[in-house]
DNA sequence: TGAAATATATGTCCGAAACATATTAAATTG
DNA sequence: CAATTTAATATGTTTCGGACATATATTTCA
């Protein structure tokens, strides 16, 4: 909770911790997809790429990932298949289905609702005088 | 899982799914704080009002809006008392404190970063093509 | 040879909040 | 007036996502 840094007084956490609106929200799923949008990728690949996307709150988990690509697979939003690289152990090639690019199509247009609302809210909270 | 309403193939069920972006993302802690920066109020008219405050997702629940009110007040974000109205049962009446007026700048501040967030993630997507 | 990095995967636990139910008192209705 | 409904607050139980920790295999590097 918010409470151990803010007794702290550490105002950066605490952003963070707002900014993040919380535990459980991750934006694992929106994320994944618009990596693999732009082309191919494998897990750990996704893992490292995740902080390109431009989405609220702290990076998932390496578990959360790998997880997170099985149900995807599960619901057809994503295909996979084994490769052999050149160096390295396998690796499990994940690319994008057309379901999975409407799924991210739907998040898109949520995001967009999602800023028109909290932009009401932010002039709600000026317009009404402390 | 969105896949419920995906199987029947209900667009508006699934959109309001992505608003919310999962479960557990009721920003209750900022509509309690926002409700109460109008004056004070007790639970039960909490609740009624809570639709009032423009941010995403669904509203939460009766109980866990007064379970949230007493971590508030142990947290010294709101102070209550007990009050008696001329019809029906006793009221806790809830105001908001200086620090819980100071959190609510600091969600707001939070929604403004999320807002510039979300936006660049909008115009990123929008920038490449599918 | 043993450590570190690459890559994927599972086991366990925690916390937020839904869903359901309990409790009291007062108001309404039959 | 008794029975039901509404107002108001509160708790018990369950679910679910994701963190944290750990497991396993392979390859590279010191």
């Amino acid at each position: 909770m918010a409470g151990r840094s803010a007794k702290r007084g550490d105002l950066l956490a605490d952003m963070n911790f707002y900014i993040r609106e919380g535990p459980g929200k991750r934006f694992i799923e929106p994320r994944i997809l618009f990596i693999l949008r732009r082309g191919p990728a494998h897990g750990y690949e996704l893992m490292r790429k995740m902080g390109e996307v431009p989405l609220p709150g702290p990076l998932p988990d390496v578990g959360a990932v790998y997880r997170k690509l099985r149900r995807l697979e599960e619901e057809g939003l994503v295909s996979s298949r084994w490769t052999r690289a050149e160096r390295g152990p396998q690796r499990k090639v994940y690319r994008l289905t057309s379901k999975g690019r409407k799924r991210l199509a739907l998040w898109t247009e949520a995001i967009r609702a999602r800023v028109a609302i909290l932009q009401r809210f932010l002039e709600l909270y000026d317009s009404e005088a402390s």
